[in-house]
DNA sequence: GTCTATACCGCGATAGAC
DNA sequence: GTCTATCGCGGTATAGAC
C-alpha cells in the first residue's frame, strides 16, 4: 500500500480511539510506518491529515448505512436492519466520537466532514420514514425528519451508555426500545 | 471558596470542554488560580483530581434529572418535561462527553462514576415508564428498561448531533420525535 | 520522496524551601 | 498549605541532506 494511504487509514484508526487531542503525528508515523519527513512531504501537517482521514471515515459510513437502508423491505424492516447490522458497539462511532474534540469542532475545515456525514444520515433516513408513510406503513402524521433525528440519535446515544457501562446492553436495550416505539403497519 | 472547592469546579469545567486527554494539570492550575504544589498536596495527581470532578458531576446530573422527573404529572409530561428542560445543548453532556475518552473508559476508577450515573438515570426512567404502565398511561407491552434506554440515548445522541451540526435543531428534533413516538394515553 | 537533526514548548510529576 | 526549581518525555513542526 502507498504512503499516503497508509497515512490516512493510520490516522483513521487513531483518530477514532483516542481522537484529535489525543492523536500525535508520531504515533501516526509509527502506525503508518512512515518517517517524520513522509509525513510531512504529503500532509501539511496533523490538521490536514486529519481532514483527510475523517472524509474518509464518513465516506465509508455512509456507504454502509446506504447499503442496508436500500435493500428491500418496509421501512422498520430496513431500519431495524440498519441499527442492528453488525458493530463494534464498545469502540463506538468513529464519526460521532469526534463531536467531542473541542479541536475538530472549533476548525470549520475540521467540522465540515463531521457535519456533512450527519446530515446526509439524516436526509437518508427521513427518505426511508417518508416511503413508510406513503405507503401507508407509518401514519401520516409522522414526521420524517424528527423520526429520522431520533433514529440517529439512539445510536449515536447507545454508544455512549455502552460505554459508560462497559457493556453492549444498554446500546441494544436503546435500540431495541425504539424499534418497539415504531408504529406497526397499519394493515 | 476553598483551594479544594476551586480545583474540583475547575476540573469540572475544564474536563466538559476539553475532556481528560486533552486537560492538563497547568490548565486546572490557572483556572483554580492554584499553584502546582497546592493541587499536588491536595490530590495525587490528575486522575484523583478527576475523579473527584466527574463523581460532583454525576451528582449534579442525577439531582437535576430527578428534580425533573419527580414533579406531578403523566409519565410523558414528565418525560417531555426532562427532554425539554433548559439545557446548553452545544455543550452537549459533561458526563456523557467523558466515554469519547479512552483513558477514563480504560481507567476503574474513572469509568465508576460515569458508568453509576448512567445506571442510576436508566433505573429513573424506568421507573416512571412503569409509572406510565401501571396508571394505563401505557400499553402492557411497553418494556420499561428498554424504553428507558432509548429516552437516555435521544439525550446523549442528541448532543452528538447538534455539536456535528453546529446547531440546537438536530436534538430538539431528536427530542421531539421521540415524544411523537410515545404513546398516547389509552383513556 | 524519505531521512536525520534540531528546536521549542507544554505535559505530568517530584523535591525541598518557606 | 503554598511556592519555586527541576526533571524527563513527548508533541508538533522546520531544515536541510540524501
Amino acid at each position: 500500500m502507498e504512503t499516503v494511504e497508509r497515512l490516512i487509514r493510520s490516522t483513521q484508526e487513531l483518530l477514532w480511539e483516542r481522537g484529535y487531542v489525543g492523536t500525535s503525528p508520531k504515533a501516526i508515523q509509527r502506525a503508518a510506518e512512515a518517517g517524520q519527513g513522509s509525513m510531512y512531504h504529503h500532509f501539511a501537517g496533523k490538521a490536514e491529515l486529519a481532514k483527510a482521514a475523517i472524509e474518509r471515515s464518513g465516506a465509508e459510513l455512509r456507504a454502509a448505512a446506504d447499503e442496508q437502508l436500500s435493500r428491500d423491505g418496509s421501512a422498520t424492516e430496513r431500519i431495524s436492519g440498519y441499527l442492528k447490522r453488525e458493530r463494534d458497539v464498545l469502540r463506538g462511532c468513529r464519526v460521532g466520537r469526534l463531536t467531542a474534540d473541542p479541536d475538530v469542532v472549533a476548525d470549520p475545515e475540521l467540522r465540515a466532514p463531521v457535519a456533512e456525514t450527519f446530515a446526509w444520515l439524516r436526509t437518508r433516513l427521513a427518505e426511508v420514514v417518508a416511503e413508510g408513510r406513503r405507503n401507508g406503513e407509518y401514519p401520516a402524521g409522522l414526521d420524517p425528519d424528527r423520526t429520522a433525528a431520533t433514529i440517529a440519535a439512539v445510536l449515536q446515544g447507545g454508544y455512549v451508555l455502552a460505554r459508560a457501562a462497559g457493556s453492549t446492553e444498554p446500546f441494544e436495550l436503546a435500540v431495541q426500545g425504539l424499534v418497539d416505539l415504531l408504529p406497526e403497519a397499519t394493515k
